[in-house]
This record gives C-alpha cells, structure tokens and sequence, in this order.
DNA sequence: CTGAAATTCTAGCACTGCTAGACAGGCGGT
DNA sequence: ACCGCCTGTCTAGCAGTGCTAGAATTTCAG
C-alpha cells in the first residue's frame, strides 16, 4: 500500500488524495473506485498494522516462553512500545485516527483479536481477571506511547514507568 | 470562549474559522488578528482545560483529605475520567490535537504543573518513585480515557479496570 | 468492424485555513 | 475646520482539501 509509505514518509497531514494518486501513478477518482473515500484508505492501513502488530507481539511472547512472567511481559511490553516508536503513522491510523473499526464487535478483524491474545497471554495463566487486566494494560501501554509521541511526558524515564508497570499489572503475591 | 462551545457542541471537525468568525459576529481575518491562527485558537482553548481539570482533581483530593489512600486516589482517577467523558472536546483539545504546548519545558503552564501535581499528591508521600508512578498513572487514565471514548474498550467493565490500577499503583505493601 | 461495457480522465463543486488590499472611523496637530 | 495617520474591519481571493459528474478513452465480445 502507497499510502502507507506515504504517511510514513511525511505524516498523515501529509496523505492528500492528490499526493496518493500522484503516486501510484493514476488520477484522482480512480482510488475512489478502490476505496469508498480516504477514511477508507487510512482503515485498510490500520488493519495491516494491526496483523503487523500481532505478530510481533506474537513473537515476543514466543520467544520468551516457559521464562518468569515478569521477562515474558516486559518483553511484549517492550515490542509494543518499539512499534509504537518506529512505525508512528501506522500507529496513529490504528489507535488515534477516527476510522471505523469495529473494536469489541462481532465484525472485529482476526488481526485485532489477535493482537488483544497476545496481551493476555503475556499475563501469567491464573491471573485473576485476566482480561480486564489485558485491557487495562493496553491503556497504559497506549497512553504511554501518545503522551510520550507527543512529548507530554518526558522520555527520560521510560524504563522506570515501565519497571513500575510490570510490577503493578501483575497479580500480587 | 466562543470556540469551546462550538467544539463541545459538535465537535472539533465543525469548528471552522468561517463558522467561528460568524458566531462571535465578526469577519474572518478579526481572528487573525486576535490569534496567530486555528493552532492557536484550540491552544488557547486547551489551556483553559487544563486550569479546570486542575481545580477539579484539587478538589477531589482535598475532599478527601485524611482518608485512606485507596479512596484518596480513586477520588482523583475519577475526577479525570468524568472530565474525560463529559468535556470530550475540551480533553481531545488538550491531549490527542497536534498543539504545540511545552509539556515537561521551562514554559510548561502552570495549569499544567498544577494538574500535575494534583495527580502525585494522590498517591502516599511516601510512595517510593513518586514522580514516575505520577506519570504512568496519568498515562493509563489517559489510554482508558481515549481508546473508550474511540470504542475501541468495551465501556463494560470500566470499574474493574480501575480497581486494578489502583491496585496496580499504590506501591506493594 | 461494430457496439457495448468498463475504465480512466478532465473539470468542477463546496469547503478549508489564511491573507492582501480597500475602506471606514476616530485621533491629535495645525 | 481640515488634514494626515493609525487602528480596526471588511470584501475578495489564493491555494489547497475531499469528493463527484460526465466526457473520453480503451477493451473486448459478437
């Protein structure tokens, strides 16, 4: 997908339909025989992003099986946040952008689901609701990467948070 | 300000200079005039944001001056999310539109710090990594605050999430 | 070779943020 | 009273946006 490259590149403000047709070498109303409009467009990227996603989170978690629990989720953690800070257009088109997507739906793409597995199973088995857990370290996953991308919080500390992460989100004891 | 109240009442996409310069009953360029553009105008309008989430969290923590901390912090997280869910505009102003506001700098607002602040004197003086654990806190009220506002969290089970950071961030013990 | 179907294009609409230059009004100084 | 000036406001317009109608072109079956 061009227009992936293309926010990459320069950003989401940057992603005009001119620009994408210019591009891909045809004019302007053919996209919108492909796509039913731009929102269109930035979904279909968030949707790669998030097989993207999975998968690396995928491999984090694989790669450290049958380790503590607390290496297992920092290393998901850690492949998170990487994501979030190398891919930061694809980021946004997956979890900033209004787009379309159902999230918690019966039409949620395999991909998402995917990606949310991945989290709860960084959580060690046992734990206690598992999946609200999940969710809520997703939020702060989330929230970490927007304020930090936004510099709202400061970068000198990352590792800190995330030790501080760690130890809260797993069940006590 | 005019602008915060066509942004609440239809969001920030309606919020254009045309419709803003009818609604204060001037012409265009008078807000050119009075702001150095839009960035601008939605950066004044965050700023004000910022001074009334401060208030509230202050408040919140005052009145409950002397309980136990558990209660003391669950006051605050609630303070911010209700002002996540019942000032969307006002919090999308301030933390997910591009502005260019010194965060963590020498001309951080002293709304800002004030907020801020409001969030560490939630947690125990005595809470080891004050500051840091200030700072996640806000990042997961923040992930919570814009992936439910975007669905993308099922709005169920949203007191559960929030028993577990509060769990989550005291420190053990 | 012809007519229809599909595909791509040009041109344009209504909108955006923003700005140049014309126009008015009130000010003090002669 | 008159002049020049400054301040503030306006009209008109620029370049750009997402999107679409209808013309033009190509493709291909009969």
């Amino acid at each position: 997908m061009a227009a992936r490259e293309l926010a990459e590149a320069e950003g989401w403000e940057a992603l005009t339909t001119r620009r994408l047709a210019e591009r891909v070498e045809y004019s302007q109303p053919v996209l919108y025989s492909h796509f039913k409009g731009k929102d269109a467009i930035v979904a279909a990227v968030a949707q790669e992003g998030f097989t993207e996603l999975a998968k690396l989170l995928r491999t984090a978690r694989t790669a450290t099986d049958g380790q503590e629990p607390r290496r297992r989720l920092r290393a998901v953690c850690q492949a998170y946040l990487r994501f979030a800070v190398e891919r930061p257009a694809l980021y946004q088109a997956m979890f900033v952008l209004p787009t379309r997507l159902e999230f918690a739906g019966e039409e949620t793409p395999t991909a998402l689901r995917a990606a949310f597995d991945a989290f709860m199973e960084a959580l060690p088995e046992a734990a206690p609701e598992r999946e609200a857990r999940a969710e809520l370290l997703w939020a702060a996953l989330h929230g970490i990467s927007t304020l930090s991308a936004t510099d709202r919080i400061p970068a000198q500390g990352g590792a800190t948070r995330l030790d501080l992460l760690i130890e809260g989100i797993l069940p006590r004891g």
